[in-house]
DNA sequence: GCTCAGCTTGCAGACTTCTGCAAGTCGGCA
DNA sequence: TGCCGACTTGCAGAAGTCTGCAAGCTGAGC
């Protein structure tokens, strides 16, 4: 294998790691939306949400066309909500636990 | 909130994205394992893998217990697994269509 | 107490990624 | 045809990540 699968995993992961990226996708969750929408959304900079847009369109995450004056983007595939929704899992898992930990170092009064 | 959700989000997916850091999540998987096990099967420097663990550590995604001589390294929660399955799922998509993109563009002569 | 295996930490140089500004492209419409 | 809104591209400086070498730390066993 020309590249090791973990690499292309890894790829993937990293491509999500942006908060506008997050954004992006949870925003695409509901259905394909027009860059105008995404940025009046967001709040960044219309190049940089457009770059951004490009990183995820390279990946093969989402997919852009054109409706009349407006481009707009969808998810590529609907997977994609399961990763964000894992995703939100194991935050969850990991914030509780930090709690857990935190309450038994107050426990311990240290 | 201090850090937004997304953030928060975001820096989870950042964590995962290097294949040294995937490789020990899929290792992982099967079960706690000591620094040296992890060591033997990546294929990386000592002081290399260590970063990557504590990178992993520091997000909480792993935790580390001593066990005699050895350190240990474990998942710190199960839906790590899940997590990893949907990130497959999704290459999975994306590669086909790729291919799909492919196929669609020779037929097209171009 | 010493020594050693098994890890971790501290760096620094090479390399990537991020961001906003300025400029460019492309349809649609008057 | 010319103009305008809607995006995208090209940069470049700032900021962050990665990697390996060298040094440090910490139990276990003698």
């Amino acid at each position: 294998m020309s590249v090791p699968l973990y690499q292309a995993k890894a790829e993937m992961f990293r491509t999500l790691g942006h908060p506008v990226r997050i954004r992006v996708l949870e925003l695409l969750q509901d259905g394909p939306k027009p860059v105008r929408d995404l940025l009046a959304e967001i709040d960044v900079e219309a190049s940089n949400l457009s770059q951004q847009l490009a990183v995820l369109r390279r990946a093969g995450i989402v997919a852009s066309f054109r409706d009349g004056a407006l481009v707009m983007y969808a998810l590529s595939t609907p997977d994609v909500a399961d990763l964000l929704a894992a995703g939100r899992r194991i935050l969850g898992a990991v914030l509780t636990d930090r709690d857990g930990l935190l309450v038994e170092l107050r426990a311990q009064r240290r």
